[in-house]
DNA sequence: TTTTGTTATGTAAAGCTTTAAATATAAGAC
DNA sequence: GTCTTATATTTAAAGCTTTACATAACAAAA
């Protein structure tokens, strides 16, 4: 079917030169007349030459590939992430191998472990589950590794350049529900540990953490939203705010509360974090925190692919956006100024 | 930094063997005796030997990669597919490489003439503009290929396997607005030619389109529906029912509509495309057919699996998946029974 | 013409693995 | 203990490219 394979010893022995000559003349490299190369690239679209991308990485050890782990493609704004990596790496002629962990400790283990079996020059990996071990796998990798990081405070020394998807934004929130006059403020997200800095925050605003308003559900969908919102319903108090780890768990809740004939904000406030277009969709329009994700996932992109390029190791890149909030329907100020409006 | 790169002939001659034997060893072949494998095992963890992927490429002639190529992960039920095509790539011992067209004609040819440049020993592409000369290209491709067909009429004769996304579901949707009662149904899309099957089971529908009631707008998205809800709404004559190409446009149809004091379905009845799980969330619920994303995605890249398992070529699959209407809020029916409600 | 300096081109090695063919080893039959 | 046969192991080639080094070609200078 397809034509027996043909390789640059073809090529150099139609064009009636040498191999050397032909590897000159696909690499754009120096010591080749203009009109040799002319020859060549014309002999190569004749015979349909692909230079075998096998045996060129072989040679040269690199394979024009980076790794991209994510938690799971489907939620929130990974999307984002995943396209903003693949155009900045598209624009330096990287590909990128997509992978899922699943906010799988081990699966998070195993990408770092095993990246010299996936044939890629780096990774930008974003942990979700964050094992022990994860660090000290980083150091030893002996392979160029960005952090998207989601929500953890790491520790300086990580082999690896790091940009925060997110840590302020916790106060932010927290900030904006106390102003507005709310102090029966519940958190709704997954286990404390995931995301941690976004509970984090929410303690440490507080001076004392009524356990009854902590809501730790599955995951950050739209189930867990609407569960928090059951579960709040059903307490003797409810609680007057809710900060939600995500605008999927936001959108939860205000539906289920609508459902349940709680009134948003009247009754209870809601933010959620991530400012993803079904904020402003919902309605009641949903307060939330911009975390500018595609902004961070191509730093993060860019930030390796110069590490790859220079081939450095230490001094690495500890950068932090600044989150901003944007007030919706969900979370306007009650008792501001009746005739003010939002 | 990293020990000097160790290869399997430095893990022969510490085990005191042949490199054959190590290649054995690594890869679970016939012809050696459990004790050697055990001590060459040993010494590779020892060592720290990890096989050179692009040697084994270059020799074996695959590389245990598949590209998948979409419009646009941020869009509609992309991610689902995106995630599906990974768990089966990974079942099997595959990585995905991630491409994103754009939807652009010129990129969903490019990645199919210049597939032997990408690393890959097959293609999932789920083209969206079907650019004239992209049979041709896949024809003579040299390498195994399966399209998730999203909407468009394909010629039989393609040389690739094809999974249709869609294909029956705009008659599902016509016949179930007729069959409640609406007679002035109207369509909200794209561009005519993308997605072309949605528009033309609309135009089979009826006796005669009424241009009027056609609204093509940019995109897919949320924009496209506000603006078709704005445009329905400044008509003269408004519609009782909107087809929408997807789930997205449908909401911000929907959303647009209840802003408008147009009320969702005693006056427009709406029904979106994709199930996707916001139409749940919305209010009013929205109806929607479901295409099974997953299922589609799953089932594409097992066959093109299959086929670089098998090597084979010819003899084509051709699946349909049958989509399912699940009727919501949003197109319920009035006629019946006026004291049921909604 | 000879020399010298540039630039273009060719040769051969190296990169690391798999695998066919050759050889060594072990086991079993007699 | 020898012969046969099956199994384990090694050697060497092949897969396709890049690149250091050697050589050739050419132009300019002497």
């Amino acid at each position: 079917m397809t034509a027996k394979k043909v390789t640059i010893e073809d090529v150099a022995r139609q064009a009636g030169v040498g191999i050397a000559t032909v590897s000159r003349a696909i690499n754009n490299a120096e010591g080749i007349s203009a009109k040799t190369r002319m020859r060549i690239l014309r002999t190569i679209e004749e015979l349909g030459f692909v230079p075998n991308t096998s045996a060129q990485s072989l040679k040269v050890r690199l394979t024009n590939q980076i790794a991209l782990a994510v938690p799971d493609i489907r939620n929130a704004i990974i999307p984002d992430i995943s396209w903003a990596v693949e155009q900045a790496a598209k624009a330096h002629g990287y590909r990128v191998v997509q992978i899922n962990t699943a906010g799988n400790a081990r699966a998070e283990l195993e990408v770092v472990r095993d990246i010299k079996k996936l044939h890629v020059d780096g990774l930008i990996i974003m942990p979700l589950a964050y094992p022990k071990a994860l660090p000290e796998l980083i150091d030893k990798s002996g392979v160029p590794i960005s952090v998207i990081n989601y929500g953890k405070q790491l520790d300086d020394s990580l082999q690896a350049d790091v940009v925060c998807l997110s840590i302020l934004e916790g106060k932010l929130v927290m900030d904006h529900l106390q102003q507005i006059g709310r102090n029966r403020i519940a958190y709704a997200g997954t286990q404390k540990d995931v995301i941690e800095d976004r509970y984090l925050a929410y303690e440490r605003a507080l001076n004392r953490v009524d356990a009854s308003l902590v809501y730790f559900g599955e995951d950050f969908s739209l189930q867990t939203g609407i569960r928090a919102a059951d579960y709040f319903h059903g307490l003797a108090h409810m609680p007057d705010a809710v900060y939600a780890v995500n605008d999927m768990v936001a959108i939860g809740l205000v539906n289920r509360f609508k459902e349940l004939g709680v009134r948003v904000p009247e009754d209870v406030a809601v933010v959620g974090v991530d400012n993803n277009q079904w904020t402003t969709i919902s309605s009641p329009q949903i307060s939330s925190v911009s975390i500018m994700g595609s902004e961070v996932a191509r730093l993060a992109a860019e930030l390796l692919l110069k590490r790859i390029r220079e081939q450095t190791r230490g001094d690495y890149e500890k950068v932090q956006f600044e989150p901003r909030l944007i007030v919706r329907e969900s979370s306007v100020s009650l008792k501001r100024s009746p005739m003010h409006g939002s």
